[in-house]
DNA sequence: TTGTGTTTTACGACCTCC
DNA sequence: GGAGGTCGTAAAACACAA
């Protein structure tokens, strides 16, 4: 059973959804409130986050308080970002590799190995570890205006 | 519409590093 | 010990076929 259901229907509980749960309702500095439990960021901020990201996937702390300054959001939002974006890129890498790794019998051919870093390559910095460095240029070019 | 699958924020648990 | 990492998950928001 998902922890949330023991948590919606824990006796001490009864029918809170997990946003009302006394620990978030009692903290102060929470975002997930009754109104909001999460909020949709802006295409602007997005970009700006994806932008960082293609440049690096791993922000130092001076930039991500640059970030958050410039896009209205908080450092812990940032950080979250950034851990939910490697998450979805690790995802997407895990997927491709299990495609190419059952290869189809149809006629539609398997694309020729791709990076498995993404459309825009391997962009590191050097506080990035495990990652295949590239040409970062190229990836922060195509986002220049 | 609506039912369903996917994506996007946000968090807690646990781990590592300094 | 604290900050920040991954991993797993919840739930809102979104996409889209039926």
């Amino acid at each position: 059973m998902p922890l949330g259901m023991l948590l919606a229907f824990h006796p001490l509980l009864p029918f809170f959804p997990r946003w009302l749960t006394p620990t978030l309702l009692s903290l102060p500095g929470k975002t997930r409130t009754k109104d909001k439990y999460r909020v949709v960021y802006t295409d602007h901020q997005r970009l700006e986050l994806e932008k960082e990201f293609h440049y690096s996937r791993y922000i130092t702390i001076r930039r991500k308080a640059e970030l958050a300054a410039a896009l209205g959001l908080t450092e812990r939002q940032v950080k979250i970002w950034f851990q939910n974006r490697r998450a979805k890129e690790r995802k997407v890498n895990k997927k491709k590799l299990q495609q190419q790794s059952q290869p189809t019998s149809t006629t539609t051919p398997t694309p020729p190995a791709v990076s498995t870093l993404g459309p825009i390559g391997g962009l590191c910095s050097s506080n990035a570890p495990n990652l295949v460095s590239s040409s970062p240029l190229t990836i922060k070019e195509e986002f220049m205006p």
